[in-house]
DNA sequence: CTCGATTGTCTAGCAGTGCTAGAATCCGTT
DNA sequence: AACGGATTCTAGCACTGCTAGACAATCGAG
């Protein structure tokens, strides 16, 4: 049986290969540019290699999400428990938030602009998506205010940071001003 | 010289059949759907034919935006314009801005999710694209609250709503609780 | 150790994309 | 009526995601 155990081994290897080489190719010259062709070159495989493992580049997109997803939720934490108080921790929340954004523009659009084939907001939505959003819950549940549940109080909020970072990485908003639009949506939305 | 006249008149028009089939098409089946082939094909004409009005898709997407963001400015200022006081203003406001963007989501894309080659927050920023921001501040400008400058409070209003609406286009929200969510931004952010 | 059978992988190709060079056609002017 | 310039079309390029079928490597049985 060891022989069947190497073989999935080295399989589970080549997967993370690819959705490595994915990201990669993301970060590095755009989504646009993680084309079935390149992204097989890189890994050194044909193309239809990429589809004994994912049924598509959707699917591939969805991998590099999720894998995004769980390293958010490992930085929002890191960051709001190192800060004291309710007040700071929301605000560290936030520039922990939009750091990652900044630093990881192809993951964070592979979360929440791209289709990775991912089921939101449902039951079956996979783990780390529902993780990564209890990491924001947790923090934010605590500011939520009298009377106002703190799930929605904590979809809002994400969506305000949502719409910071996307419109800031699409030349929307120019990002000198970055720091004052945080204060104020914490100082605004948060009660402390 | 009449008959230049007439030849220009009938080009732009023509324009404006490319601009409106497209939105017509993006909204129909999404922009995915809106190629060069089946965009030439509805207006009867060949395909080149579109690259004598624009240098590529990204143009006409840029065009369709143009054209949206001037509508949005309309409706918003409509809402505002027929409420009563600061804080109905900016609910009419908010309403408003979510409503047009999810009864036109291919044309809210093409204003802020798509690549139009249109340049945003700069001093050659196209004039509908400024009028619409500043139909924005006209309402959220008297909301800021003493000390905080308008035009920042209104990056920062907009930047929630601009969330609130991609989110909830996505998947990534629920829709029901859409209500909710607007009337408690509209308590926190606005200084009433 | 050899031989089929089963995996696994690759080559080659399909239908579609945005975009363009050069041929063909139309139309106003002389 | 015929020319000449503007306009439009046909045909094609290089690319995309994806897949059928040929090929090679590996395994278990004799």
């Amino acid at each position: 049986m060891s022989v069947q155990e190497r073989k999935q081994r080295e399989r589970a290897e080549r997967e993370r290969l690819i959705v490595a080489t994915a990201r990669e190719l993301a970060e590095q010259q755009g989504w646009d540019a993680v084309t079935t062709r390149r992204l097989a070159e890189r890994i050194e495989y044909s193309q239809p290699v990429l589809y004994s493992h994912f049924r598509g580049k959707r699917e591939i997109i969805g991998a590099v999400a999720l894998q995004g997803a769980a390293e958010m939720a490992r930085e929002v934490r890191a960051a709001t428990s190192a800060a004291d108080g309710p007040r700071a921790r929301v605000a560290a929340l936030a520039y922990a938030y939009l750091d990652f954004a900044a630093r990881n523009p192809a993951v964070y659009d592979a979360l929440f602009q791209l289709d990775g084939g991912l089921p939101y907001a449902q039951e079956d939505t996979p783990e780390p998506l529902k993780d990564a959003f209890a990491a924001l819950l947790e923090t934010l549940g605590e500011v939520a205010g009298d009377g106002v549940a703190p799930g929605l109080f904590t979809e809002m909020f994400w969506a305000s940071l949502h719409g910071l970072a996307t419109l800031t990485r699409a030349g929307r908003l120019l990002p000198e001003d970055a720091k004052p639009r945080v204060e104020l949506l914490v100082d605004r939305l948060a009660m402390v």
